[in-house]
DNA sequence: GTCTATAAATGGATAGAC
DNA sequence: GTCTATCCATTTATAGAC
């Protein structure tokens, strides 16, 4: 992946956090890279292009995130803690403008094309399977409580959190500080 | 409010929670509707209009809703599963493919324009505090138990459903579901 | 209230020179 | 790889007849 493209993705990516696929223009990234949008066409020839590769880095970022998790050989806890953190960041990034990608493209899921919808779909699954996994482990060794299957809480608690970050745009940040207090209570754990 | 401007607002709320708002376009409410786009500005002449419009009709809706709760003289407990199954039923609707309206216009907040933006957060506001208000009484009448602030807890379960409807839509319902289970577990209620 | 016609702007995409 | 120029479709919006 040569340095110009990698340099597209990065401002896709923060696009699509802030206003979604459908809504940024390759007029934006031009504006934003300072080149035309004629030599976006030539890396990315259709949006299509961008919006898979976009979704191809994403999935590679959470797999690795997901190693680095596995190999903390820390408590699931601190593992966890690790995980609202970076969820907090996106948010406390800016001005609390940007959302998980993930649920901005989940909210257009009618609008992009079917290859994005599949990719995303993979996407999602990554997600769940770590949160799953994290849970899993963290009632196994007794620091975590919580009634009924692992992966149902794990997708509830991934859907607060997508959830809080939509709502901390308009209602500050404090929601999403809130949202995870309550999800520990939901795991057992005394917050702080 | 013309009859007329009340089957526009009907496919305008359907293709928001479809498509979402930037994502529609009068071209498509004249195919619904059988009109053309030029007797839908006679109605409302800007997109902002409807917007604002539509914003107005789900705030009475929720007021309503609000109401029709109160007045229901049932325990919290009922009225917290009337709650589940408004949500429930969004997605159920066609082929799982709608959103809450609330949050496919969260998503979109860095592009509507800020008179949207405004009445949105009343909006959520009216929703936030029905749900506070459901599991004060709920907590308080000893049928539900959790930690920490209502209000919190509220906001929690609103973008934990928030969410889930999202995730349903590349997922299957199923997942609103189990997230509603889990979301009882965190009350203390056993499911079913 | 609804229509035809049309303006003005935007967005995705391509051709071809450098 | 980047540019200028251009094409075509879409979208919001208006003017004015019926």
């Amino acid at each position: 992946m040569s340095e110009r493209k990698q340099q597209i993705l990065e401002h896709a990516a923060e696009l699509v956090a802030t206003v979604g696929f459908d809504s940024f223009s390759y007029h934006d990234l031009s504006e934003r890279l300072g080149i035309t949008k004629a030599s976006l066409h030539h890396h990315f020839p259709k949006k299509e292009d961008l919006g898979l590769s976009l979704l191809d880095q994403m999935i590679d970022f959470k797999e690795q995130k997901r190693d680095e998790f596995l190999q903390m050989a820390d408590t699931p806890l601190k593992q966890l803690e690790a995980y609202f953190a970076f969820y907090r960041e996106i948010c406390s990034d800016g001005q609390c403008l940007q959302i998980c990608p993930i649920s901005s493209l989940q909210a257009e899921i009618n609008v992009i094309p079917q290859s994005m919808r599949d990719k995303l779909k993979i996407l999602d699954e990554i997600e769940t399977r770590l949160v799953t996994e994290l849970l899993t482990r963290g009632r196994d060794s007794g620091e975590m409580t919580f009634s009924g299957e692992s992966s149902h809480h794990a997708v509830m608690l991934i859907s607060a959190i997508i959830g809080a970050l939509q709502f901390s745009r308009s209602h500050g940040i404090e929601v999403v500080d809130n949202t995870i207090k309550q999800l520990k209570f939901t795991l057992g754990l005394n917050p702080e």
